[in-house]
DNA sequence: CTGTTAGCGCGTTCAG
DNA sequence: CTGAACGCGCTAACAG
């Protein structure tokens, strides 16, 4: 049972003052007498007086919260973004909501809701990969409340963003797989739907034009993430009448799936066959032989978000949309070159 | 720039009608005529109204939102048990507000006040490795708000807490080393100040015991888990004119990384010396050999601590503290046994 | 320096 | 079935 918490009228009826000098006192308010101020200081610490943030909101229509939405966490990803961001926000004032997707549209809606009915100042995003309709941020956007997207983007909003350069990590780490010998080499891409798999794709592709390596359509496959599903066609892959010399993977979880597959059929790495991924997960550093992979700047995502979003709120009017990619460095390790 | 967000006077206005009405409709009150019910509806579709919860919170001052509060967020434990907790929450209606105090007590303080600010309805907390002391807790209590601490509990405050026998869990890791033949079995400890390195000391200490192995001071060593510190500690001991033939290791963690330290020194795990970890982090299965640990069940740990905390919030009066102590697994893995 | 008053957005009496 | 009035806790504007 919540018994009444003080209010600052408590704490005016027990000294005989006014609820606003009592107000004052608290907020630091020059016009006090300071006398009554340390009575006042003195009374609140005696009571165990906690200002109620939900009122103050209410009269300012500022929260000083932010929301934001990640589609997991129990990867390093998105977890060291999130402390990224707060580093940032915390210093400006601005307390963070974290809510969890957990890769469902549905309550990736139901989280934007609350945080609306909460009236969160601003919103950092990274969607799930189901997310086709964007209704619920837009939403907002129209409200004068900044979004700011960063990792998984919503490319037909016009709002600031914060990704790295799939397109040339990707393309970094086949030119590397090309450059130690490798030709046939086979993607595990992720889902159409996020643009971080079309460009880790696209990076892909281009590489292998650049070096004049002809696609085989058979290399290729996107799949939804799921490791089960990565254990399949990594299987299928090395089931091929003539199997890849190479895997490039999506992410770093799908790589260190394809390695453990391809020791269980007792494959040598790299020898047979060479494995990137993508992320730099604490994990490819573990795994035996280490995860060739591309790292990202895993807290500065989180912290440039964070600032974009600052710059979004301290605009008077709504502010030009910016958008930053941040480069991304292959980190080479045993799993390409022995 | 945030614009006017609507209100149930704005729907009130265009439609002729009052905001008694209005507001009736929305919450879905029977004494409304069905017509003007569906009028209400529409007009907040269309201007994508959202109810301010902070209106209503200070209202009925109840927030139906929980705080958490982790240490960190980093390996997958908390994430793992926050998601837990949160399945169970968000069935009874509980929006969830997650704080990360960085195991820095300061910011658990003032993330134990910003959470007492906005008025959660209840608390979950895993406090730093550096709290003693608790009263930014005690407030909590003393106001009638329910706090259920997990994991890392407060031994002093009677409160609903939920761990794991961490005592078994140790005595049977040590047990097993002992029926696999070491016999200069070291521990890496965790700091005194919590009690589960003081349970897992315990258990390690008594499973010595049992067996009638001498205790050897040299082999027991207390640390702040900081990875470089662990570093140090196990060369230490691998240093030793009698280095130990075995190592419990508080954490998995602190166990991956004596791995790392003893196969770069060129031992063989486990014929040189034997680790076991505690947590079942999903690296120890990653690493090579495998590590053996001891398995909590983490979404379990979550899901306990919100039934705790729900059974107390239903409570009229402030009910009764209960303990939850769930059991824990010894996973043998290629670290222990060849 | 201090007190009085108004109102943030809402649900809830109490009258019609 | 509907409207008017009140108050949750607080800050700000206005008067002393």
């Amino acid at each position: 049972m919540q018994q009444h918490l003080p209010t600052i009228v408590d704490i005016a009826q027990q000294l005989g003052i006014s609820k606003s000098t009592v107000s004052r006192a608290l907020t630091g308010h020059p016009n006090v007498n300071s006398k009554t101020r340390q009575r006042v200081l003195d009374l609140a610490e005696q009571l165990d007086y906690q200002r109620n943030q939900l009122a103050i909101s209410l009269l300012t229509s500022q929260t000083r919260t932010i929301g934001i939405i990640v589609p997991e966490f129990l990867s390093f990803f998105f977890p060291k973004v999130i402390i990224g961001a707060q580093e940032v926000l915390a210093e400006a004032g601005y307390n963070v909501v974290i809510c969890h997707s957990n890769e469902s549209y549905e309550t990736e809606v139901t989280n934007a809701r609350a945080l609306m009915a909460s009236r969160v100042d601003g919103l950092l995003v990274s969607h799930t990969k189901d997310t086709r309709n964007f209704d619920h941020f837009r939403i907002f956007q129209r409200k004068g409340i900044p979004v700011v997207f960063f990792n998984r983007v919503c490319e037909d909003m016009s709002v600031s963003k914060v990704t790295v350069d799939d397109y040339e990590g990707a393309f970094r780490a086949v030119e590397h797989l090309i450059q130690t010998g490798r030709r046939r080499i086979a993607h595990l891409a992720g889902p159409d739907s996020l643009p971080n798999s079309r460009h880790r794709l696209n990076g892909y592709r281009d590489a292998l034009r650049h070096y004049q390596i002809p696609e085989e359509a058979e290399l290729v496959i996107s799949y939804d993430l799921t490791l089960e599903k990565a254990n399949i066609y990594v299987n299928h892959l090395l089931n091929l009448p003539q199997p890849p010399d190479a895997l490039f993977a999506v992410n770093d979880p799908t790589a260190i799936e394809a390695l453990k597959v391809i020791k269980g059929r007792g494959l040598r790495i790299p020898d047979d066959i060479a494995i990137v991924g993508f992320s730099n997960d604490p994990a490819s550093a573990l795994v035996e032989p280490g995860l060739t992979t591309v790292a990202q700047p895993v807290s500065e995502i989180g912290q440039q978000s964070a600032r974009l979003l600052l710059r979004q709120l301290a605009a008077e009017a709504a502010a030009e949309p910016e958008t930053v990619i941040l480069p991304t460095e292959l980190i080479v390790r045993s799993s390409t070159v022995g």
